[in-house]
DNA sequence: AGGAGTTTGAGAACCGTTGTCAACTCGGTT
DNA sequence: AACCGAGTTGACAACGGTTCTCAAACTCCT
């Protein structure tokens, strides 16, 4: 069994390509939460295209691989961002531009886990996010009323 | 201007329909969160059938008038439930059969108004659910394995 | 019963997201 | 440097939940 013969069970080497530097690159650029199509659009935009099936994929990897948070904005769309700390944290998100600021919940998980226990549930997981406008968009929006 | 002239500002009556109430009954029968086309087929195996276009109606205009509460499952589907309490609360759902339980989050709500406030964002609002598998759906996970 | 205006429902349209699969690349080999 | 196998891409189709359309049916009031 020499090194080229990769054994069933293990996964997949990853592999470097354009596209994959590309999105990564676009979500180190910025601080907000971005849909993957405002992402394949920001790409597009830039002259380096990728498709949005590809946009879409990379994302989810990136997302299993713990190196993008994703959460769902309150019309269900999916967004992405990088995150400073990897860690558990949750956010507070400006509605309209997706600026972000990480926050931590300091007694959530412990009271999520109990109040979940003594229900008798299990494998509890909790949701805790922060949606608001933030100072600017709030002046920009009265600036053009 | 007599009773049957309606000016324009005012709303328009709500009719009670057949359909209304089969929609309002089925949502009354069940503490679980249901999503638009189970509460669509329940009715449908009941034998008073409804449209489709009639639930998510139905539901979205209970959900306006704060009858029913909505939530997004974990893959963004929409759930509704008629919950005994009309104040703010919170759930902890089971992720396999959508049994609920409402709950309160003593110090959230404080605590999400002033993290807002402290990074100059308004109009706060907060997502706070609890995922989870209930004792009854694990015990019957079990007995399958 | 009569009539104005609301509600319904079948099907089309929508929209974000995932699946398909032939062409293309990456990365290691010869 | 050319080669090759396996991972990756992208245009497009397909999907699934939700909303829209609009003619027919129904509510409620007189």
């Amino acid at each position: 069994m020499n090194d080229t013969t990769r054994s069933a069970r293990t996964p997949a080497p990853p592999r470097m390509t354009r596209q994959r530097a590309a999105v990564a690159d676009a979500l180190g650029d910025t601080d907000e939460f971005r849909s993957a199509q405002q992402l394949h659009e920001l790409l597009r935009s830039r002259g380096d295209a990728v498709g949005l099936a590809t946009v879409y994929r990379t994302l989810q990897t990136l997302a299993d691989g713990g190196d993008v948070d994703v959460l769902r904005s309150e019309d269900g769309e999916s967004l992405y961002r990088r995150c400073a700390r990897r860690e558990h944290h949750h956010h507070l998100v400006c509605r309209a531009c997706g600026r972000t600021v990480e926050i931590d919940g300091p007694t959530v998980e412990q009271w999520a886990a109990s109040v979940g226990a003594a229900h008798g549930f299990a494998d509890i997981e909790h949701t805790v996010e922060l949606w608001g406008t933030c100072a600017a968009c709030r002046a920009a929006d009265e600036r053009s009323s």
